[in-house]
DNA sequence: AAAATGACGGTGT
DNA sequence: TACACCGCCATTT
């Protein structure tokens, strides 16, 4: 109940992330009502059951190191995504300094 | 109900 | 900057 809220909260943030930006996990946990909770949000991106509807691939970690992702070629086809999207990349980190979103 | 799991975050070395 | 350790939360078995 409370804690389902919690679960889609964070996929109906993730659907929220415009392109050319990318989100952190603590960061969707802190909208989602559990600052502490970044964990718990990487294995809703990892279950993903709205994939198609959900981009999770907007999803990297605070320091901005891609984590995760187990499509094509892994981190290396996220990263390219991102990168077409407009997200700017600093070698294999997201420059979240230009790109982390509500920022 | 308890234990194990995981696409994290922060701090220290 | 890179690596290691601990602490955190929600879900699933």
């Amino acid at each position: 109940m409370n804690k389902t809220i919690f679960k889609e909260k964070v996929y109906s943030l993730t659907r929220q992330i415009p392109e050319g930006k990318v989100a952190t996990y603590g960061q969707l946990a802190r909208l989602a009502g559990s600052p502490r909770a970044a964990r718990a949000v990487g294995v809703f991106m990892k279950i993903n059951p709205d994939a198609p509807n959900t981009p999770c691939h907007r999803v990297v970690a605070s320091n901005g190191n891609l984590t995760g992702y187990s499509a094509g070629n892994g981190i290396t086809t996220k990263k390219k995504m991102l990168i077409d999207e407009g997200v700017k990349f600093k070698g294999e980190r997201v420059n979240l300094a230009a790109s982390q979103w509500g920022k």
